[in-house]
DNA sequence: TTGCTCCTCACGTCACGTGAGGTGGC
DNA sequence: TTGCTCCTCACGTCACGTGAGGTGGC
């Protein structure tokens, strides 16, 4: 059999087979006088248990060695477990790539989303993450545009009270407090674990990285004071 | 910013940053006098926005088009459905490779399973792979035991008419005929489509190999003509 | 002068695809 | 002699890792 015949028969190109004789996974029985490859009923057979193993994503190495030491079966579960970690690694990406997606309108908010990702996992374990994820999707789209407006009003009524001159311990912003404190326990759920990679976070990025922009480490040191009172 | 820093800083490595560099992604806004390379607030503004693009799996060619071009959100769907595509592909390969190490014990076994599988693959289309599958579960494993058990007995028993010059008209063939119709109804489900590709796969490979060894040619035509009496 | 950092080649990786240039077989 | 099949180099792919051999900066 020629190489051309074995190509066709067995759905390959013919500058693969040339590829497994050159690595020697696939030498062919004889060659003919002229040079031509000459491929007898062995290689057909081993050919076919080849193309059988790479079906399943094995490397060449790694079929040639399943072949040779007869643990096809290792093989293919070792292949299994890589699967399953690339399964659960490309799981991973395509919740980061919908969330992504979900939270930026325009190229810059889009890039902003992406770097504010990364800096959130590099603070937080994948479980804490995990954690945060699933009160995400239990407060809804509604219920996360609510806390996002809480937000900004909170820190705008800060602001301005800063901007007036109160006294952390006025009565005002003690009530502003208050809220604060609420809404950081709905973020951080309580979890001690949280509170830490949160602080953490803050102090490794800076208080403007942080929060994207929306407070800067002066409002933080003020809200600080009047936290502090009670 | 030297590079050596801009590497610690960003976490990649002084190759990748010199790469970056050598395939025009990430040049330096200077060279010191001695050659150095001198990066500076721009580069690094880059560098972040590089970095968080690979991470979401996209190619440096697909980064730099996205970063020159500005459509960084195309690109970002673009991978995203890429990405289902591979997983789609993952998820089926996971169920291959769970079929072949739950259909076989031995090496021998498991390359005939494979075989057997890939030679499946060519004559059924996935709808049909799909269905068939569906059988095969709601049967579970003891279902499948059982039919596998039905099939030898009745492979046995119409080998042995053959032997002994049993004519296939005769009564005891024509119950054996329609013991077979029942299971081969079982398999195709009564499907048309089903029935097609069972027969191209048989007439393609052979008897024998189609059935793996469980029949040969001349006993499937000796039962042909047995069905063929009603 | 001694470490440390930087520089430019340049090969290797994986499984082939794609020519280039030449020869055997009917 | 003409197509067809085959042959052997050898480069290119992707994103760097890993030396080799040499030089600037404190």
């Amino acid at each position: 059999m020629r190489i051309g015949e074995l190509a066709r028969a067995s759905g390959l190109s013919v500058r693969a087979l040339r590829h497994y004789d050159e690595i020697g996974l696939l030498r062919p029985a004889q060659r003919a006088p002229s040079g031509y490859r000459d491929y007898d009923d062995g290689d057909v057979a081993r050919l076919a248990r080849i193309v059988a193993l790479r079906g399943l994503g094995l490397s060449l190495d790694e079929v040639a060695t399943a072949l040779d030491g007869h643990d096809v079966s290792g093989a293919v579960r070792a292949r299994l477990a890589r699967l399953d970690e690339q399964l659960a690694e490309g799981a991973a990406l395509r919740g980061r790539l919908e969330r992504v997606l979900d939270a930026a309108a325009t190229t810059d908010d889009l890039l902003a989303a992406i770097e504010g990702m990364t800096m959130f996992e590099r603070h937080y374990t994948p479980d804490q993450l995990a954690q945060l994820d699933a009160r995400r999707r239990a407060l809804g789209p509604e219920g996360m545009a609510r806390a996002e407006r809480e937000w900004a009003e909170l820190i705008e009524a800060v602001r301005a009270e800063r901007a007036r001159g109160t006294d952390p311990r006025d009565a005002r912003m003690q009530e502003l407090a208050g809220r604060w404190r609420t809404l950081v326990g709905q973020f951080t759920g309580g979890d001690a674990g949280i509170e830490r990679s949160l602080r953490s976070l803050y102090e490794a990025e800076g208080a403007e990285a942080a929060s994207r922009g929306a407070v800067d480490a002066e409002l933080l040191a003020y809200v600080g004071r009047a936290l502090a009172q009670d």
